[in-house]
RNA sequence: GGGGAGAUACCAAAGCGGCCAACUGGGGCAGACUGUAAAUCUGCUGGCGAAUGCCUUCGUAGGUUCGAAUCCUGCUCUCCCCA
């Protein structure tokens, strides 16, 4: 269940609690990237005790092709294999459909793919998206979609919001006829689709809001559109989007993209901005963007940003993430992914903190330069 | 003392008469990355220039040739084998 804590009064900000069977989320909310169950890179404890990730992501596609259901349901579920057990959410496949362009095939069944580990054939329908996603385990599921890819002819936008609002039918009619697992509930968030036309993304969510499920969730944008047709299209669709559920935007974003959709009236995100960027040594800070493997940081001994509260981003410094980074160290890319991290976690923290006290414009407006400023 | 091999850009290493400012790696410099086929990918890496281009380079000094990193000679240095 979804409880609203308070709104801001110049936008559609709202700060929430998400609660689910492994615990209550503090909305907004931003939920690292765990697609094979592991969140490259990062132990459990760090995501816990360091950046305390209230929920993490894992992904079916990944999870199904390796290590197989037959062995995640022997050992109980994702979060009692990857021994996690705070909340977990877990995407369709959707996007692998969108992502594996070429290694795919849409009938109205589902999507016939190849495997791109071994190259063998599977498909996704509807239906065993939901039974792999009910073995998995995860607290929050989502419906088997069609992510269409950026640009795309509006034939081709309408057809693939009527696909996937067919899936949809069938992926509600296979959850509600079924039940969990393992002894909790889960909740299943439909896709609103509809590439950038205004009058597509309304059908969508007229749709997806008449589903009447526990929360929402917007895919297909942050595909190569410009960013002013996202925010165009988050207003559009929250405009209909039920106000008292949550709106998870799927896949976004910079951090920019974070507090303008919260604006919007957008709860959830995810990313794996902050982990692959960081990974490629990309850092945000609280005084902007940096790459780290630039020279002019090869002797800055300062702490990689005091701004952000976790131990890596005070204790380590920005020349000796450098050094690691450049030798290829893994420990360098552990560090800029928990750091990254963190720096999304408390920006989403201090986004709910500002909704709450009532000054998140100005905030936001503020933040939205520095985030703009490259070190 | 005798015999042999070799010296190429930051490093390693191709090239062995013109298509060479010089393959390829590494290193260096910069960029990209948005529900993770990514600890990945792209560009640049002698100087000047926006650029056609111009200038200086392949140990060193000469020579042969229309033309040399490539052929010849001297010198310097390195490595290997034998005594």
């Amino acid at each position: 269940m979804f409880k609203i804590i308070s709104r801001d009064k110049e936008s559609k900000a709202r700060s929430g609690v998400l609660t689910t069977a492994h615990g209550d989320i503090p909305t907004p909310i931003f939920m690292p990237v765990g697609t094979a169950g592991t969140v490259k890179g990062i132990l459990q404890r760090d995501l816990t005790d360091d950046i305390n990730a209230k929920i993490i992501l894992g992904n079916t596609y990944h999870l199904y092709l390796r290590p197989g259901t037959e062995i995640l349901k022997t050992a109980g579920g994702l979060h009692k294999f990857m021994a996690w057990d705070r909340p977990l959410l877990t995407d369709s496949g959707g996007y692998q459909v969108f992502s594996l362009t070429g290694n795919r095939k849409l009938t109205a069944e589902g999507a016939i793919f190849k495997s791109h580990i071994d190259g063998s054939r599977h498909i996704f329908t509807p239906e065993n998206t939901v039974d792999i996603q009910r073995i998995i385990g995860a607290d929050i599921i989502m419906a088997f979609d069609e992510c269409a890819p950026w640009p795309c002819d509006y034939n081709y936008a309408k057809e693939s919001v009527a696909l996937t609002h067919q899936w949809l039918d069938r992926a509600v009619e296979r959850f509600t006829s079924t039940e969990p697992l393992w002894g909790y509930e889960q909740f299943l968030f439909p896709i609103v689709q509809g590439g950038t036309f205004d009058d597509l993304r309304r059908i969508s969510a007229e749709k997806i809001a008449s589903v009447g499920l526990m929360g929402n969730a917007i895919g297909g944008l942050s595909v190569g559109e410009p960013a002013e047709d996202m925010y165009r299209i988050i207003d559009i669709v929250n405009e209909i989007l039920p106000d008292d559920k949550p709106r998870y935007l799927m896949g976004v974003g910079t951090p920019s993209n974070l507090l303008e959709a919260i604006d919007r009236g957008i709860d959830m995100f995810d990313c794996v901005m902050p982990t692959r960027n960081g990974r490629n040594g990309m850092l945000f800070t609280g005084e902007g963007t940096i790459n780290i493997r630039n020279r002019k940081w090869i002797d800055d001994f300062s702490p990689i940003d005091t701004d952000t509260p976790s131990i890596v981003s005070n204790t380590y410094s920005k020349a000796y993430l450098r050094h690691l980074v450049m030798a290829g160290e893994n420990l360098g890319a552990q560090i800029a992914s928990i750091h990254n991290l963190a720096f999304y976690l408390k920006l989403v923290g201090d986004a709910r903190k500002k909704i709450e006290e009532g000054n998140f414009r100005p905030w936001k407006e503020q933040m939205v330069k520095v985030l703009s400023v490259r070190l």
